[in-house]
DNA sequence: CTGAAAGCGCTTACAG
DNA sequence: CTGAAAGCGCTTACAG
């Protein structure tokens, strides 16, 4: 037996189509008697409406398309979790790619996502990602989250990353620090590039001079790896910003396996402040970016956007990550050995 | 203007509608010139297929629906990444809900789902979401991962958690521990009650009992507060088997802020392996469940569901967790201090 | 309050 | 090779 539909459930309740309908969607033209009848055939026949055609006539899916480079690590579950959360509180469906690796992949999901979404959210720090507003395929509502895409869009929430590489700069120089690397994220992303160039201007402010510069690739892998380059140096740094929590985490592992310790060797300042910062081995200084809210925040603009109409000019929301001193960076902590 | 539609490229080509069908969908019975003027009308048209009507008519909608108890934690991402990846090689969609609190959110949900997938994933590590197959609302080709809803299901896979709990307590009693202590998940998590049974068993086959328990819930909060509690204790434990990673990195952080030497005092055994666990300090010795394979996989025996008709019986896949040795519990680690 | 009819955007036998 | 027509499961003016 496949799914019964509204015919099935209008015939066993001996009405039309039409009336159906209206019981099911609780209308107020309908008698009690009436409708009854037809909620009932509906539980004997475990009648569950079609969504497709429901979404075809109304043109309206309540799905709300998100897309996202990569949902590797933590950083990424807890933008879904922010987005998720706010979905299901406004009873929005979410169809979801966990990957695209450059703009064609971008573009080739989107179109598949014709006739199935309302509007888009997005994420695509790749530095070239500016041109997908105008390859956009389908044209939708676009809420756009920690990117670098630009004019087209209907909204925007970003993090000053530029911001935050000052910051995290002026944190350690501040504490005394004078032989500061630098841990970049991959040449490719946009926001990688922006705390360095942040990081960068704070320390020629302070007429310091990067210690070193490692590129990664924000994975603990990377981390792990630059960290020991610079302990390899004949004068090791001491102090290192890592461009993100995830590879702060491999930083600190090659820290402690070479006998340094952080902070008194070594100051380290990560960025993100994913959940397990706090429970690093020393818990983890690091820029505050609120990614749970990164998400939810990204799903009201496009709710927003798709209720006032699309006209409604959203400004880009920017928000300023906020130092969180843990005992990473500084002497002073409260358990310091 | 609204988007194009098939009517529309057709009307431009000068074709009927059902040929403009044939040629978007690149079938052979289409002239050469024909099918160039159509393609040329949809793409100076910007056409987008609309994906809902297609799946309506067609009754397929290519995508699948996937069900989480809770997107929280590194656990989650490596699951959705493994249904990502293989979703996306099969041009598949993933309409993802990454939360709910129990069995009736559950159905609630799976019925909003009807006529928009094609078929069901879901985790649900619910102690009492043996129901949910038989709730279910919706007549789908069902896969469960890591959960405990037998019978009615076309597929499962699952970890063999009970085994699991064996082999940490094992290995703990091997390396010459005696007051083994354990931090449970919550009790109404199937897999949770099934790592302690493990525990348990083990531990009594030794002759031994076990030093003390705390009920943590899968957080590291509960970790580092399960941890404080047995610190506080009289007689301290010599190892404490974690019932998952992120419990045991708060395990870890309690340990170090009280300046006990793991494995050297407290030898410490997480369960599933997350990607963090390699980099913790000292790096966590735990059961390696592959959570991006039980995502993978799931995937692919819900294909099969899918292609083979439903009629195909699958038997439960149950993997067996593979010990790691790090250096948290092992004396001999290679950067022991 | 209820029903017949049109239509959402597409695909697919059925004729030609 | 191409087109007219039916139909996927629903909603919504339009009459009554």
């Amino acid at each position: 037996m496949s799914a019964a539909t509204l015919k099935d459930i209008a015939r066993e309740a001996g009405v039309s189509i039409a009336t159906a309908s209206r019981a099911i969607n609780g209308l107020d033209n309908v008698t009690q008697g009436v409708r009854q009848r037809v909620l009932e055939a509906a539980r004997s026949l475990r009648y569950v409406p079609h969504g497709g055609a429901r979404s075809l006539v109304m043109s309206r899916t309540n799905t709300i398309g998100v897309l996202l480079p990569d949902v590797y690590g933590e950083f990424f579950a807890e933008i879904i979790r922010g987005i998720d959360v706010a979905a299901r509180a406004r009873g929005l469906h979410l169809l979801v790619a966990g990957s695209h690796a450059n703009l064609d992949e971008a573009v080739a999901i989107l179109r598949a996502w014709g006739g199935r979404v309302d509007g888009l959210l997005v994420m695509s720090p790749f530095v070239d990602s500016q041109n997908l507003a105008a390859i956009l395929p389908i044209n939708l509502p676009l809420v756009t989250i920690a990117s670098r895409v630009g004019q087209v869009e209907q909204g925007s929430i970003s993090v000053d990353n530029y911001g935050g590489g000052v910051t995290a700069a002026r944190h350690l120089i501040a504490e005394g620090r004078t032989r500061i690397a630098h841990i970049s994220g991959p040449a490719g992303n946009f926001e990688a590039r922006e705390r360095q160039r942040g990081f960068s201007a704070a320390m020629k402010a302070a007429r310091l001079t990067p210690h070193a510069i490692y590129e990664g690739d924000f994975t603990e892998e990377s981390g792990y790896a630059g960290t020991r380059a610079f302990l390899a140096q004949a004068e090791r740094p001491d102090a290192i910003f890592v461009a993100n929590d995830m590879m702060a985490l491999g930083c600190l592992l090659a820290l402690s396996e070479a006998g340094v310790r952080a902070p008194y060797d070594i100051a380290v300042v990560g960025f993100d402040d994913i959940p397990i910062s706090r429970f690093t081995a020393p818990p983890l200084t690091t820029l505050r970016v609120g990614i749970f809210d990164l998400g939810r925040r990204g799903l009201e603009l496009l709710v927003e956007a798709l209720d006032h109409g699309e006209t409604t000019a959203h400004e880009g929301i920017i928000v300023s990550p906020e130092l969180v001193v843990r005992e990473s960076s500084h002497r002073m902590g409260h358990h310091a050995g």
